[in-house]
DNA sequence: TCCTATATATTGACGCTGTCTATATATAGG
DNA sequence: CCTATATATAGACAGCGTCAATATATAGGA
């Protein structure tokens, strides 16, 4: 009857201290650069300790990429609870918090499409991951207004253009730029654009 | 003056079997699996022959992407010399074009936004992606309705939906579904979505 | 308090990788 | 024919993930 919460140990919580310095890894040099051998370095252990831990790299990957959707819900969910007005402006703000994240933290964004990387079928990963995309569903379920669209094409139709804008800005595609006609930020009129043709 | 296209020496034209045999492993088994040892093993020459021909991985994995881009390129021309009719049309040719492709070659697909993988320095690179970007916007500059975002800001808008919706569904974000309103498959509604919110 | 089962950590090995150096060989052009 | 050069080989090195064998610290029952 061990308790897994409990300090272990030797290390007292190497469990914390190798997801810490994945974090580390991650933010400084991107995905590929997490190794087993290199956390368990930073945490000052041997390169075979983190087997207790974590099965293998994959399954490191997934806790950090996990730990990081959570991490993304917690931002989004800020962002819209103190959003006051009509729905639209409750999805405007989730889709600027999931844009705003994305180019913040460049490398946090990567790891999180990086399916190669993780372990898909986790259970605690796809709960992170749907918990977001049910959170936008939802959000557009409380526009009462007529739409065009069901509410699964409109969440599509946003995600993939917030998913899409971001990737491309991180692979440097195109510079942040105004729209010369609305004076916007491009990425604002953007989804003010798709808003708009949703009727949300 | 030796002329690096004429038929090398034992080979007979090992840089062109090594860019096929990177095609095959990239198919199979996706860019992580392309290895300078195992397309050197197919191509049945030591594992330090490549070397003559690229310079590391990265170059090698860059000549590849290169040659996907152009290919591309080349998917998208014919879908849209083919299509009549008003500019909207041709437009929405290009980004259907875009998305069967990376649908239909999803590895080919995933190198191509790996920049990780890349010398993005690369000048046929880079002049491989913006060939197809500026044939976007010039098929953009041939609708003469009045627009309520600039060329680039709707570009953009149509590039991110496209590569958003095909990285989702590559990752198995979401399944080709009909929208339950207009019966329209998901990726037809969306792209329609946004063509009339930008009044293409 | 001691004893033992278990959790945790270390050491060393294996085969894989990219890349470098030294060496060998085939071809081109004077 | 001869030499310079392009091309290919063989071997080495360090880093990687992973596994097996071993060591050590802790927990919980006797």
């Amino acid at each position: 009857m061990t308790n897994r919460k409990r300090a272990p140990y030797h290390h007292g919580n190497l469990r914390k201290a190798l997801l810490a310095a994945a974090l580390k890894v991650l933010d400084k040099a991107g995905p590929d650069a997490i190794t087993i051998r290199e956390v368990a370095r930073l945490a000052g252990v041997s390169h075979a300790a983190p087997v207790n831990h974590f099965k293998d790299r994959t399954a490191l990957l997934t806790a950090v990429a996990t730990q990081l959707f959570q991490e993304l819900d917690a931002v989004i969910e800020k962002q819209t609870e103190k959003t006051q007005g009509k729905p639209v402006e409750k999805v405007s703000s989730f889709i600027n918090a999931l844009i705003a994240y994305g180019l913040e933290h460049p490398n946090r964004y990567r790891l999180l499409w990086r399916r190669d990387l993780v372990n898909n079928q986790d259970e605690a990963l796809q709960q992170a991951m749907d918990t977001i995309y049910d959170k936008l569903v939802a959000t557009l379920e409380r526009s009462t207004r007529k739409k065009r669209y069901d509410k699964h094409t409109s969440a599509v139709a946003l995600w993939s253009l917030a998913h899409g804008y971001v990737s491309m800005r991180l692979d440097g595609n195109f510079v942040p730029m105004a729209d010369t006609i609305t004076k916007q930020p491009r990425e604002q009129a953007i989804v003010e654009a798709v808003l708009a043709a949703l009727n949300i």
